[in-house]
DNA sequence: TGTACATCAGTGAACGCGCGTTCACTGATGTAC
DNA sequence: TGTACATCAGTGAACGCGCGTTCACTGATGTAC
């Protein structure tokens, strides 16, 4: 076999990488194959060489980035020790994941777009969904019911992603000042 | 002048009202233009007598669905009496809300797509968000503080916004509950 | 060690299609006589 | 009242363009001798 036995993987690794980063920076609508192969230092005819469509491609760019965020969540919750869940939520909130959607939350920067979106696609949105509230209720206090875990869990990341979409919506400026609102909201509903 | 005075008015209202819907249902990259105008019962050659582009027609469709969430939230609050917030708070976070995004809230459904969008697009979005905080802040209770009401009002809406668009991610059962919890949430933390 | 070879990752021209937009036209309408 | 007319809202063919996808090919590579 000429080529390493690894070459291909990467190579199809770097092309996910570039399509998680331009769908959640533009949009899947706005970003063509030919853009992201643009962007992975490839040209456009090699893509059905590593995706049956850019419908798959999409699903598996919605994973891949949902991944990235759960690792995000995840580092900051393990540097933060007791207060892991008031540094999620802050981190999340914060001006720099309001200014860089690119390397974001894909349910905030494409949510409406990829719940309208083919099977696939939804179900990968989904399942990002859920991974988000999972690790959310288990930084939930251990001291409440199941039940108000739950309902902690759901309101907080409803809380966040809408509070960056808001924010996104009315631009810099204003929009720090709505993620301020929404963090001191949150810590006063959670505590 | 032949045909009436309002013929022309009137066309343009129901090419509005078409596109309104249209593009809150299956997002404005999906909808063209000729499919604005046969949903308005017209054919497309004769859109760019009423509008100058596509995202010119963006741009007044969002205002005027804008203007039909003002108006439904208008009504809530006035035939709910003292409960206008909790009854503003139920009528958004509603499975019929979440089953009907054609005659829904902008924000949820377009908002990260409105964002990436043009500027006068996007100029639409952020008008309809800071509509909605207006009419949430003069909900809150007199006796709050400017900042507490503030405060309030973004994290209520960014928790509505952002719940009903994890919903419509989760699919109708799985969001349903999702939007229960956020309904529970927000009512106790609002208290 | 050096060379011929088979493999296959990646290239780029080409395709059909639907989009936003333009424009010459058609024909329903209110008005003037 | 009836008719000829000017107006202009709406039609539909046509355009250039970029998209997703296909495919014959090129050429960099690891292996066999």
């Amino acid at each position: 076999m000429p080529w390493s036995s690894t070459h291909k993987t990467e190579t199809r690794e770097r092309i996910l990488h570039a399509a998680a980063s331009a769908f959640r920076a533009e949009g899947v609508a706005a970003i063509g194959v030919g853009d992201v192969m643009g962007r992975a230092g490839l040209t456009h005819g090699g893509f059905y060489a590593h995706f049956e469509s850019k419908e798959q491609l999409v699903a598996e760019a919605l994973r891949y980035a949902s991944g990235q965020t759960t690792r995000a969540f995840d580092r900051t919750a393990a540097s933060a020790g007791d207060s892991a869940l008031d540094a999620v939520i802050d981190g999340y909130l914060d001006p720099a994941h309001l200014a860089h959607p690119e390397r974001g939350c894909v349910v905030a920067s494409l949510g409406p777009e990829a719940a309208r979106g083919p099977r696939g696609v939804k179900r990968s949105l989904g399942q990002s969904i859920r991974a988000r509230l999972d690790r959310l209720r288990k930084l939930m206090p251990a001291s409440l019911s199941k039940r108000a875990r739950d309902e902690k869990a759901a309101g907080a990341f409803a809380c966040m992603v809408g509070g960056l979409i808001l924010a996104r919506g009315l631009g810099e400026e204003e929009g720090e000042r709505l993620l301020e609102d929404c963090r001191a909201f949150l810590h006063r509903a959670l505590e």
